[in-house]
DNA sequence: CACTGTTCGCAACGCCGTACAGTGTGCGGT
DNA sequence: ACCGCACACTGTACGGCGTTGCGAACAGTG
């Protein structure tokens, strides 16, 4: 005979969930949420347990939405690049300066990069998000301003990889600087102070990279790192630039 | 009872082992077979219980000799970057075509990203891999490079940036790509066959990218990715080039 | 009522990184 | 000849992980 502590009174026992209204997860529920920790506590703190809790859900009940943990990053990773602004290619006439407009997206893409570092931290194992619907957009949105600005399709995709290639790798090597100094929690300017010495020590028989950590070629290393990526991409477009009317002209 | 089978015969068995001659481990023997695990089977398939068994040891003696798994990757990737091929810039006047040069250096950096794609997924992790011997023997080389071709030493920083900023984000895509392909053990071609119908079926709407993938705008999309690369590199380097004109004549 | 299909979560499996306490060993000092 | 320390190394254990199997709870359909 079951004593009165095996079931709960039937008093206090909860209601029974009313579930099936409809359902009470979705997919697109739990990227926000898995986005949510990997913005607030970074890569590592992502577990399917984890965003469970915060879901009110078992850890196993993500599995009816996602297919496995890779695949939500995946998902993550297109919604983060889905939030890019971009310019509407389709209406209007072809921008007054295309530069203008295609280094903005290159801005875009780096800021996306740096307000969601782990991204760095995926990039190796989600190949397939070059076929996701944002990263199509962002494509075809490069694609369209380089014809606009005369040129061939062909031409512009190469121009695209190398300015994205530049874009993705910049950002990447910034945004592992960054997260590296967020998870020893050091500011970016005390770290740099307190790792500067052993750095300069390091440099011994390497007399340019002494002379460019030691300031003596000063002033624009110092420059912000924002500088120092609008340049990159300025140096990127003369190239692209330069192809272009050399190969117009040839 | 023992019966006489199970020990060996006191007088057979190998004399007792000489500890402590010389520490059994060491960590570059560590480093050196934890690449070949993860240059073997990836980077998921290395942890420090393998890598132990593998050197005939328990999973925890690792700590004596490397702080934890991060230390460990980080020395992983400066040992490979390491076996990286340079110039010797001290020597000898300055090269020829110091173009040639540069971009046979950004090729050998791409080689080693591809040769060794678990190095992308530990990219977000190693942020400080770029003060490690190896990259700072690769960064004095470029800029050794760029000064003989009679950059200021700023200006040569800045183009060995927007270099290898290309370099490193288009061979990180390529490598994701590439170990998305060998983690769905498929061959490249043949997976492109299987993915491209769904691909384009998804470029609705993406004109451009619809007539890229379509193949209307062959022939140069299948184009090697070796061409594509080399392409990207003689955009960057032309943009690098314009610039440093423009700031000699300006 | 029975039947079907879906959502959900408990329990469990086999991993993981690593902290810690303990074991044997060689070496320097006495 | 002895002691004690430093050190490389190991077994065990802890707390976590991703994922699967399976059954319970439910909605919709007949």
């Amino acid at each position: 005979m079951a004593r009165s502590e095996d079931i709960p009174s039937l008093w206090t026992r909860p209601q029974r969930p009313r579930r099936r209204e409809q359902p009470a997860l979705s997919r697109e529920q739990i990227v926000t949420e898995a986005l949510a920790i990997l913005d607030g506590d970074g890569i590592e703190a992502l577990s399917m347990r984890k965003l469970g809790a915060r879901l009110n859900a078992g850890a196993t009940s993500m599995y009816t939405h996602v297919a496995n943990k890779d695949e939500l990053l995946a998902l993550a990773v297109d919604q983060v690049f889905g939030e890019l602004p971009l310019p509407d290619t389709d209406a209007g006439p072809a921008p007054a300066d295309w530069r203008e407009a295609v280094t903005g997206c290159a801005e875009g893409v780096r800021a996306v990069i740096l307000r969601h570092p782990w991204i760095v931290s995926v990039l190796g194992d989600v190949g397939l998000v070059y076929f996701g619907p944002s990263w199509m957009r962002l494509s075809e949105t490069f694609l369209a301003l380089l014809e606009s600005a005369g040129f061939e399709l062909v031409e512009a995709n190469e121009a695209m990889g190398a300015i994205l290639g530049y874009t993705i790798g910049a950002a990447s090597v910034e945004a592992a600087w960054l997260s590296a100094l967020a998870r020893r929690g050091r500011d970016e300017q005390e770290w740099l102070d307190q790792l500067l010495p052993s750095v300069i020590e390091a440099t011994k028989g390497h007399p340019r990279l002494h002379r460019l950590y030691t300031g003596q070629a000063q002033p624009e290393v110092a420059r912000g790192r924002d500088d120092g990526f609008a340049s990159g991409v300025r140096l990127v477009l003369d190239g692209v630039e330069a192809a272009h009317r050399a190969r117009r002209s040839g």
